[in-house]
DNA sequence: CGTACTATTGAGCGCTCTCAAAACCAGTGG
DNA sequence: CCACTGGTTTTGAGAGCGCTCAATAGTACG
């Protein structure tokens, strides 16, 4: 419907490196004029420290963000000082999506590295979104596409021991990284093990135990945060989850 | 922004009460025009039975599917025959949100009991969506509290113990029985206990075995698929939800 | 009334958690 | 440079929750 020149992603990329859009999680379709339109309501923010909240759970939802550089971990504070680790958020990736039914943020996100991090006012967002049909679409994409990944984590959840957990977990690491044109095989894990083991339901001990019993299978090699990934194809089979989805791509 | 005459989800519900809107989980302040529009897109499809599928994993997603009646299971089928049942769909709730993203349905919905199900062409009501700010916005929330709502699962599935998963299962089968106006405390299940089990990630006996102690601590009265709550605080408590999240509603 | 399915109950085992301690690391200050 | 400190990670040993296997009981349906 609209016909007016559209430039794909990658496109968007080459053209305008620095700009905010290329950033965004939103590898969508759109002329170069909402393009601009959108870059325009988009906040940059000083750069971010460990530690940082993003927001808190219990404040009033107003923004999305979105990873730039760095790393961010969403969580739910539970009862009894105790905390559940739902995501971790790389670059590229959008944050706060869960929290537009109630207006008001159930969780929290920190930041696990200086990361730099856009914000979307969620208010204009919208009313852009109201007038850009294929923004709209791509909205509507990305908040299917949060479904179906916390899909998949139930499945993760429900079903896979810790070896299969572990696993899984690299691989999403790994392709999520390469995506964004970082190494597949040689990454810096910016959470602790302690998160990891939050993330995926399992003990710290856990985890440290699968990381050496990993290292000395030759799956990878392991240096604390350091990790290179020997054997990815072995990794993906024990994760089981068959490749195909997680492969295929999008021409938008 | 739109100020015509709104009503409630509930006027709207008195006044119009076999109408397909009254039955959408869409508890939107649409204009009676709007709504009109919006009804005159949805098809009502002839009573489906036990074991009918809505779709299937691998299929082109064309429609949402909102439950009027009845109760239907989604669930991914995953390799050498085994699957995870991903969610059970009670009246007024939505299938399909999680197909949107890839335009192809990753899991598949089958009807446990004979049901009414009205589908609504996603096409025409994105095109519909654009033109109405309100339902836009009720889009949004809508896919974001499906969302929270698998954040809430997997805080269960990664932190919960098997006594919790129950009670937890239990009470949200209360509350969003009890939301449609039937009873909160007697209800009948159209699940097997073998699909409430790989639910919740537990196995068929240990649920089998979990039902058994409820009823023997006088939590509730349990006759096979019929569910008498006795004690519905003590399941929330045992859940360990704070209400606060659940209990909280929205004025539209 | 027989067949197939579902649910319940029991016994034993294994995966993962818990508890505990040691090793390692980063930062600080003497 | 080294000792000290607080944190994270690793490693070990033991226990328990929930799974598996197996048998019985109950239910639906022809």
């Amino acid at each position: 419907m609209n016909q007016r020149k559209v430039i794909s992603f990658e496109n968007i990329r080459v053209a305008c490196k620095s700009c905010t859009l290329s950033q965004l999680c939103l590898p969508m379709g759109l002329c170069a004029e909402d393009v601009e339109r959108l870059d325009s309501i988009v906040k940059r923010s000083r750069p971010l420290h460990r530690g940082d909240h993003l927001f808190r759970g219990g404040e009033r939802f107003r923004s999305l963000y979105v990873v730039k550089t760095g790393s961010v971990k969403t969580y739910a504070p539970s009862e009894e000082g105790g905390e559940q680790v739902l995501g971790f958020h790389l670059p590229g990736e959008i944050i706060g999506l869960d929290a537009i039914d109630q207006s008001c943020h159930a969780c929290s996100a920190k930041v696990l590295e200086t990361s730099a991090i856009c914000e979307i006012p969620f208010q204009r967002f919208e009313e852009l979104a109201a007038s850009i049909p294929s923004l709209q679409h791509q909205m509507y994409r990305l908040l299917s596409k949060e479904i179906s990944q916390d899909t998949d984590m139930l499945l993760l959840l429900g079903k896979k021991n810790a070896e299969e957990r572990l696993a899984a977990f690299l691989v999403s690491m790994s392709k999520r990284l390469s995506k964004r044109g970082l190494s597949a095989t040689d990454f810096y894990l910016s959470m602790s093990r302690h998160e990891i083991g939050n993330y995926l339901g399992l003990a710290v001990e856990t985890v440290s135990r699968l990381f050496t019993r990993f290292q000395d299978e030759g799956l990878l090699k392991v240096d604390r945060k350091h990790v290179q990934v020997r054997n990815l194809t072995a990794l993906e089979n024990m994760a089981g989850t068959p490749p195909s989805a997680t492969h295929q791509q999008h021409s938008n």
